[in-house]
DNA sequence: GTCAGTAGGTCGGTTCCTGTCCTACATCGA
DNA sequence: TCGATGTAGGACAGGAACCGACCTACTGAC
């Protein structure tokens, strides 16, 4: 067949290196004629393949204006769903939902052998200091998106803020992250009325196989962000930051305005102490908090935890087993 | 062009839902029984599609044994490329390489007006502590893992550790990550021996066109990790963390050694001190740093300048525009 | 200049592909 | 229980596409 013929081809082209037209006529089995009658056709369909003229030239797939199809191997596949993983768990702004997208794309087809690899990498994820339950299991993200992507209604069972559980029967129209959490913008069946669900607290979710049969309102993303600020708690923090404004503006998203050469003033906003707390010390500069209060109170019982961690002289506990030759320290790394 | 069909029909079926075969037809613009012969093609090609029977029944493609051709619109395509970017940054015990290979394959293809988006998000990610010039640029990355695929001898600048300049002319064998450092193995063909380059110490990569002449150690794992641990600066920290041992296996490479139910002892080592405390901070319990006294000193500063930070009473500085209708804090979470 | 590579035209035989029939079977809902 | 609506797949004939073999033209490196 023809077309087995052209996504092989496709996926030696796409292992970024020059091809001899003669070579890929051997791994082809097919004659030099046909190849270069291939490569034709590739660039038919709108994927430029380069030809180097001369002596040791070559075929090479460069970028077009169309996506090629990705023929992945197993490692790339398990390293692009990690990736994925790990980017619903820390939505990058503007693509949240796309890269939910491509990951559902991906769960779908993933061969089973690969999934649990991926399961147990995208497990070993930097820690992000966050409250308890506020990681997103991307299975569930996917699930939504595949039901919402399908139109098809959906079963959950939903934590409410108030402890109480709860199952739910939605049409699920819509998931978008907020910061550094997901929500679903769904109707509710049994309350008959659009609702917002934080995808941390949704449990089990199960297609119905029904239809959706309600709509979505005209601006979700209004609809949302009306729902949100209405309702998320917020600190908004003044911080004094030793060090220059344009340093911090390209390194923290805030509101940033040059007090001299040397300091600035921002205002950010997020909605636990935690987050504001990690972002201000990964900035490794001096600073002074004017407000809110709990984020100064919050960082003092951080720096008290840190004086109790550094009291000196502690010994190591008995017991611990005697290190073997200790590893060399402070050599000049590697050239 | 029948190869073309079945790559569009592949791509509809990648979208997670179903497909009733008359809806495939219109789509493809064939009749319904070509549309049949098209699914029996992939499903020869080894990708399983699963149909369901009965009225409201469809195509459905499901993970097989094989990864299939991914189709991607253009924003998957960018959040893929941003989920390895960052994956980059930040490698993944295990698939490093893998992820590299996988963003140079896409990058090879990626359409030039996708490019600049994947640069401007990929940059806005999580600051994670380190020291300065720490961060791998990603293109320098690929064009190496390029070269490394291609089997093709690069030039380039490298910046030694004692902060001297030169230009290097090198047959690439392999990029290796270890720790969040990259590294690429080469032989060096000016000092005619293999070394060990930090990759965010090389600029200006540039392909010669010619072939790679040199092999590469028969272990190159081993060579890496004899060059790393011999000359690397590393800190072996001890800890004894107030948190269940199972809790922080989970959360922080080391050996974990449990006490007693509550509390555990962790040997941990890193190449900066800057890490280790941020992976302690983060994991969010009480803790006791036993070693090394670096560590200590080093929290011990952190400490103060928390102190300092959480001043009591200092008043925001003069000249700050008044704060407009302040946001709600502490209002119940959206349900 | 020579050599080794790509680019591309032509031609005949063969293969494959397509649409139109047809029947068989599964599933859901009335 | 029956009918509607879906998939599964065989048979057939006309047409389109594909393939290899041969040829010439062009390009770049040694």
């Amino acid at each position: 067949m023809t077309s087995l013929r052209l996504l092989n081809l496709l996926s030696l082209l796409q292992t970024p290196r020059e091809w001899p037209g003669g070579e890929l006529a051997e791994r082809l089995a097919v004659s030099r004629r046909t190849v270069r009658r291939d490569v034709e056709r590739l660039r038919d369909l709108g994927y430029p393949v380069v030809a180097t003229m001369g002596a040791d030239g070559g075929y090479r797939l460069v970028a077009g204006t169309a996506m090629p199809p990705l023929l992945l191997d197993d490692e790339e596949a398990v390293a692009i769903a990690v990736g994925l993983v790990t980017a619903a768990r820390h939505p990058v702004q503007g693509i949240e939902e796309a890269s939910v997208r491509a990951l559902a794309k991906l769960e779908q087809v993933l061969p089973s052998r690969l999934r649990h690899r991926v399961a147990s990498l995208g497990a070993a994820t930097v820690p992000l200091p966050g409250v308890e339950g506020f990681d997103v299991d991307p299975g569930r993200l996917t699930a939504l998106a595949m039901a919402v992507a399908n139109r098809e209604r959906v079963r959950f069972r939903y934590l409410a803020a108030d402890g109480a559980e709860s199952a739910r029967l939605v049409d699920p129209h819509r998931l978008v992250a907020a910061g550094r959490r997901w929500y679903l913008l769904a109707h509710d069946h049994d309350r008959d009325d659009r609702r917002l669900f934080r995808v941390d607290r949704i449990d089990d979710v199960r297609a119905t196989g029904a239809r959706i049969t309600t709509t979505e309102p005209e601006d979700p993303a209004a609809y949302v962000a009306a729902k949100l600020y209405s309702g998320t708690p917020t600190y908004g923090a003044v911080v004094t930051l030793h060090a220059p404004a344009e340093d911090v503006a390209r390194a923290v998203p805030g509101e940033v305005t040059p007090l001299d050469g040397r300091t600035c003033l921002l205002r950010a906003s997020a909605d636990t102490l935690d987050w504001l707390a990690f972002r201000l010390i990964t900035l490794g500069c001096e600073f002074e908090v004017h407000e809110p209060p709990e984020l100064v109170a919050h960082l003092r019982g951080l720096a008290a935890r840190l004086t109790r961690a550094s009291a000196p002289g502690t010994p190591a506990p008995a017991g611990s087993p005697p290190r073997g030759t200790p590893r060399s320290r402070r050599a000049g790394p590697p050239r």
